[in-house]
DNA sequence: ATTCTTGTTGCATC
DNA sequence: AGATGCAACAAGAA
């Protein structure tokens, strides 16, 4: 099972090309016919990062900022297949083992290339083109940026938040809830059931329908599934423990770590869902 | 060979 | 109006 982009892997991945940081551009290419291009301009991306150096990696949930010089902004969304790394590290990039179904990305996918003047080469690999690449020349920044709803492990994602995030959504189930970026942004499959294995709710819950207790804990669930996930994959792309539900779900014949019953596998809301009916009333 | 999976958007429907 | 559900998109793995 290939593993998609969330919180913890965006992370990662955006870090990769802080090797670029301090150098200067000295060359864009990309295929402007290509489908990731599509919001934005293709050929002011090909011309106009030259010249200009990266200055920060930015993340925001799923949501990858490289920050030029001139006040540029580029925007990438790694969609579910989507990858950043340098030129160089193709083949050596730790984990592609865990991350896709065990290659290094094909160099046919890779569709933006941002040479440095450092020796380093960006690369935008992605093989289903469903991710999103956007330039923003400046100046100002993006809208989708500065609109970008608050971080789970920010200050402003609090109590009253999450009770908001979960009356306007109130008859959904919860599990479906906990996708929607623009309430728990970076929040993706794994990391949804993790959470409410973390909190013990039953991913069928409608979100309105949570107890305030229940809420109490998936707040903290919520804080510690993105903390540690950040830690052990988006620093180093490190293997999770098996105190995790995470190591379990993709396990046939996959038990609870927490209680040792079976894990129950169903689709809630279109999307597969793992979970402990012993743990998660 | 067919089915299934993923995240997001856009549309239809309640 | 706002909430909700689902098809569509692409490519690769089972």
């Amino acid at each position: 099972m290939a593993r998609m982009p969330e919180l913890a892997e965006v992370h990662w991945f955006a870090r990769r090309w802080s090797a670029g940081l301090g150098a200067t551009v000295t060359a864009v290419r990309l295929r402007e016919r290509e489908r990731v291009f599509r919001e934005g301009d293709a050929a002011a991306l090909a011309t106009g990062l030259v010249g200009r150096r990266p200055e920060r990696v930015l993340t925001a949930g799923k949501l990858a900022a490289f920050a030029f010089s001139g006040e540029a902004m580029l925007l990438v969304h790694l969609g579910m297949t989507g990858r950043l790394f340098t030129k160089d590290a193709r083949d050596a990039q730790p984990g592609w083992a865990r991350e896709t179904a065990s290659r290094p990305p094909d160099p046919a996918h890779d569709l933006l290339e941002i040479d440095c003047d450092n020796g380093v080469t960006l690369v935008y690999n992605d093989s289903r083109r469903f991710g999103l690449v956007t330039f923003h020349p400046g100046p100002g920044l993006p809208e989708r940026w500065l609109r970008r709803p608050p971080e789970i492990l920010s200050d402003a994602f609090d109590a009253a938040h999450l009770n908001r995030a979960l009356d306007s959504g109130a008859r959904r189930a919860i599990k479906t809830v906990l996708l929607d970026q623009d309430r728990f942004p970076g929040i993706g499959n794994w990391m949804a059931d993790e959470t409410l294995w973390r909190a013990a709710i039953n991913p069928h819950t409608p979100a309105g329908a949570l107890s305030p207790d229940a809420r109490a804990r998936l707040l903290l669930a919520l804080r510690s599934t993105c903390a540690d996930a950040l830690r052990v994959i988006g620093e180093a792309w490190g293997e999770p423990p098996d105190s995790w539900l995470f190591n379990h779900r993709w396990r046939s014949g996959g038990v609870c770590p927490a209680t040792g019953q079976p894990l129950r596998y169903e689709r809630i809301g279109g999307r597969t869902t793992c979970w402990s009916p012993a743990r998660q009333a």
